[in-house]
DNA sequence: CCCGCGCTGACAGGAGCCTGACAGCACACG
DNA sequence: CGTGTGCTGTCAGGCTCCTGTCAGCGCGGG
């Protein structure tokens, strides 16, 4: 899971970086707004956490532009001075929830990961495709009742390829989302993550579609 | 996905065919603005990539007569002076999206697939005609509710009737669509191909006009 | 009846993908 | 601070299946 954090306060920022990347998620900052409306705008997150007070582009202008360009992720928004009216007007530009600093990293953690879960259209921590379980909050997978151990790259590509079920998901984004577009992959690279998940997992959860992309087939086994 | 990259610096033009390629986007070039106006107008791309500073006719005006001719692809707008009333006018020309030089290939890497993405979100998920059914999530082909296994080029072909179901599509044009115009093909490839994926969805659904092209003849017959 | 466009089966070359081995690296532990 | 363990990217080899080419044939049109 991709995740944006726009913060200018280094010390928050380093907070932020250490919860979010203990949860899981991968995260990337910037500092500014400017950079913040081009990433949301041209990459694809699974989150942005949002802090209102930035540089050269205020933060609630920033997310008016993503909705206005039908930016949908969701957008978990910050703010110093948690007045009513400023709550309302995040929401009114489209956050998805709101919370006023201080906050207990915990949380924001809990927060993020009650939206992230929400924008997959499923209201429960655990994902489930067949006979295969992934609870969210545990980060632990089951496969027909039994726990499989996986790597923190296996759990998220799996977590990925679970959220898009119904699709067959190219390698490239694959790599987008498992990996920062500063440390590039190669291709291999994936399909090495793949074998080894197919290993642990057995057959019949992880498909090829020779020249498209990897998707999840367990969508239709018995337990 | 095609891209016509204008660009009269040669070496941009590689560094933009190297960035793009790895991208998985098939690039085609050119360096003038007479020969880029004739292209984007004559041919279907998927998105443009156009430098404003070019021999012969400026990008601007090149960008404004395709608007004319009522060509909608996407086009990303590179400048070497980025000034704010240029980017105005740019964007009034009919530009999608801005790029100053000197930027990073990363940057214009993810414009490009934003683009591309944005433009490809008209369209709904699953083509159809008559008993033909294509979901374009799951890359899968359906006739008479029964499945269909294709190939990564088969499936392609048949995308291609589909968005021109009502039209007899000349073989030129699937070549050019199906491959890039520096990896030219024989017709008969494409014959081949057609053969094939009439034997895996049986008869009544491509039709021949001889002498003229391709077509679904699927259009009315039942389910 | 003849010409030529398009169809088809066979086949070889190669692309795409998988896998096992290995090395670098981070991290935890002593 | 040294050591070990597990994770992960890279590489090379191999396999499967795709796909372009070729040659021969059918068939429609003139």
């Amino acid at each position: 899971m991709r995740v944006l954090a726009v913060e200018d306060d280094p010390r928050i920022a380093a907070d932020l970086g250490a919860a979010l990347g203990a949860a899981g998620l991968r995260v990337e900052f910037c500092t500014d707004g400017d950079t913040a409306w081009f990433l949301g705008d041209t990459e694809d997150y699974d989150l942005v956490v949002l802090d209102l007070g930035l540089p050269r582009l205020d933060g609630l202008t920033v997310l008016k532009r993503w909705r206005a360009n039908g930016r949908e992720m969701p957008v978990l928004v910050l703010t110093a001075r948690g007045t009513w009216t400023e709550r309302v007007e995040g929401i009114d530009a489209g956050a998805d929830d709101y919370l006023p600093k201080p906050f207990r990293m915990e949380e924001l953690v809990a927060r993020a990961r009650a939206l992230i879960r929400r924008s997959a259209g499923r209201g429960s921590a655990v994902l489930r495709a067949g006979s295969l379980a992934l609870d969210t909050n545990q980060m632990s997978v089951m496969r027909q009742n039994r726990p499989v151990q996986t790597t923190a790259l296996e759990y998220r590509l799996l977590v990925y390829l679970l959220l898009n079920r119904d699709r067959v998901v190219p390698p490239t984004e694959l790599l987008d989302h498992l990996y920062g577009d500063n440390e590039l992959r190669e291709v291999n690279a994936l399909e090495a993550v793949v074998a080894r998940l197919r290993r642990k997992l057995g057959p019949g959860v992880i498909g090829t579609r020779r020249g498209f992309g990897y998707f999840l087939e367990a969508a239709g086994d018995a337990l």
